[in-house]
DNA sequence: CGTTGACGTTTCAAGCTTAAAGTTTTAACC
DNA sequence: GGTTAAAACTTTAAGCTTGAAACGTCAACG
């Protein structure tokens, strides 16, 4: 459940008092159910049209631009997941024959992850879709408004990030 | 994986070509990014502060309003999420107590879901905490771009309506 | 009354996700 | 060389999530 309300504007909230009352709720509502709508359509056309998943997409989409592989826990902490996630996802890819795993001579705790020829054309041929996706998505949105968003965004991000340290 | 790369300026993006390329990308990145930073904070602390889920105060958020109940279908609709998922949340929900589950004379097929009293009292502590949690989130945020956001947000709500029917 | 299609929910298999425990390895220290 | 704490990853249990199949129920129709 992506805690996102269907009609933010007039659905049930979170607090009492209702999220007209509360703006910063409402503007956090409005924020999940887009992302929501648009994450779970992803998710759908990636199953539906390449038989793959966001998570297993991701991985590939921060392998690609590094062809000497990247650490388990660097993939951890780009990607904003647990180890566990990261090792069962890996697993998947591995079987898949979409990455392969090597252990480093200098360090044997760790795993290096690169992607295989294969896993490349899979990733290519799905990034060119997935793309086309969001473009589609955002169709609606000109670009002084998206640009705009942008900025704003940044806001919200730096706002986010100052209060985790309360 | 909630898709989020941890830095979306610098880190791999999910396009070839690059994100810097792709206006429309970066924005989806950026607001994927934050929403999974205070979603996944959200989660952190229900877990660890009320020993309760996203998804089951979901639920009760959506009940809160509704003295008579909800059917378990508009639940689904309201939360966006399968029936499937909406079953199993329930049903950890009623084995807590916070909800009851009753069947219609009228139609034997549904079944309705309701708050009880120890459901409530429940819910309207962790919302009072959940509501703080928000305003600190978004405590760095102006009112000025916060309603900008906000009416930004439908802009992009509305391109997305629209593109699902193509 | 029997048939049939649709409704509403539950069950299922598969995948994702977390936090914590477990395991192996490394490196600092004495 | 032995001890110890930390690192890196895997495993585990628990919960969430989807889409489809299964099941019981309802209502329209002949």
């Amino acid at each position: 459940m992506a805690t996102a309300i269907q009609t933010d504007e007039e659905g049930p909230v979170r607090s009492p008092g209702g999220s007209a009352a509360n703006p910063s709720l409402r503007l956090w509502l409005r924020l999940l159910s887009c992302t929501t709508i648009a994450e779970k359509r992803l998710r759908r056309r990636l199953a539906e049209q390449f038989d793959t998943t966001l998570p297993r997409f991701d991985v590939l989409a921060a392998l690609e631009r590094e062809p000497a592989g990247l650490a388990m826990s660097e993939l951890s902490q780009r990607l904003l997941v647990s180890n566990g996630n990261v090792t069962a996802v890996v697993q998947q890819l591995a079987r898949l024959g979409h990455v392969s795993v090597s252990k480093p001579e200098h360090d044997r705790r760790s795993s290096i992850v690169s992607m295989t020829d294969q896993g490349r054309a899979h990733f290519d041929m799905v990034a060119r879709e997935h793309h086309g996706w969001i473009e589609q998505m955002f169709a609606g949105v000109r670009a002084a408004d998206r640009d705009q968003l942008y900025a704003l965004l940044a806001v919200v991000r730096t706002s986010l990030d100052q209060s985790e340290e309360c």
